[in-house]
DNA sequence: TGTACATCAGTGAACGCGCGTTCACTGATGTAC
DNA sequence: TGTACATCAGTGAACGCGCGTTCACTGATGTAC
């Protein structure tokens, strides 16, 4: 083989987070493995220690790249659309679709790295860039709400929790006429004009 | 050793199946092992494959009894309380607490086990008894409803979605200030006089 | 009630497997002159 | 620009470990007479 250049090694880094980032999801940090994770990027699992020191460092890292590309979504929406009810109301649309629930990969990381951020260690490299990444996605959903200060802060916890409910069960529920009937009954409740 | 007596063998049965639910509400499937779950009823793992015939169907058994303990305390609870806005504002303050939160072994399966229901295989015996569970539980939390039919059912999806997600965003975030967060202001947004 | 024997709950060693991590090695890349 | 050498990204075998599952065995329990 011999050695990579260093724009090629620096790909291969990037790889192997990006490819990271969408496995976590969607099988979450016990059931991604150092060798699926290097495969991606087109390497065996021996040089992964040249990039990283501990699989769960690579997990925290993963945690923070999902939830940087949610919160890019977050921004990029709300720049699209000025008027702020109609924004959250797309985004509840976007959130609570089946194409959403059917792609965690790509999806949602509050929602998808929930269970994991509660099961692993408090200290973990997962649950702290997880913590750090949903007060962020936090602070972004409340500029969504048609409110300041501490009512949109509110308004924005109970929108994220209903959003992260609706979509774990539908989840869980995938296949059967249950999950659809979860993601639309919340989709109304949520926009309903008398909120 | 030798042979244990009927009588004996059944508690074992019990014991093994009472530890499952426990731990697997704590850890998830893939955290809890055969030895683990049979020391839990003070034999060695060998023995397992007497009761059960593999690991992932005690994990459907499991999760069946740890729905039924569920049940239970949702009828015990409307039981007790005969108004029903009364009740329900009981069962929200009973699940969105901090109590709640820091023992998911005696605690909600429904909650506890989506992220196993969503990520373990469709067909298998966990899965299964997760949406027959929740269909149960589903029914039982539309009687706690101002309200009959189609709209009982669908607060009950909006109840039991914002209880799931903020329980399971309060897990997630545990140990910090905003996990007492979340459970506070969406126990309020649920119990608020205009709903 | 007592005896002989079959049953089978539980034991503990063994199996193959995949895991995270380590390490001696390879050879192209990067650097010093 | 060309050459000699040091660097280090990636390889693949090896490590110890815990897992779910199997199985020959033990000996108290349950049953037939």
């Amino acid at each position: 083989m011999g050695r990579s250049s260093r724009a090629d090694a620096a790909r291969h880094r990037e790889e192997v987070v990006a490819a990271t980032s969408r496995l976590l999801r969607e099988r979450g940090a016990a059931d991604v493995s150092v060798q699926d994770l290097m495969a991606a990027a087109g390497l065996t699992h021996g040089g992964f220690y040249k990039h990283f020191s501990s699989k769960d460092e690579l997990m925290g890292i993963a945690t923070g790249t999902a939830h940087h590309e949610i919160q890019s979504l977050l921004d990029k929406l709300l720049g699209e659309i000025p008027d702020r009810a109609e924004a959250r109301a797309e985004l509840l649309a976007q959130y609570l679709a089946a194409t959403h629930r059917d792609s965690p990969g790509d999806g949602c990381s509050i929602t998808a790295l929930a269970s994991d951020a509660a099961r692993g260690p408090v200290e973990g490299p997962l649950r702290k860039a997880y913590v750090a990444g949903l007060e962020s996605i936090l602070g972004q959903v409340a500029e969504y709400q048609d409110a300041e200060g501490g009512e949109a802060r509110r308004r924005a916890i109970v929108d994220l929790t209903s959003m992260v409910g609706a979509l774990t069960l539908a989840r869980a529920t995938s296949g059967t006429p249950l999950s659809d009937e979860i993601l639309d009954v919340v989709r109304e409740a949520l926009t309903a004009p008398e909120r």
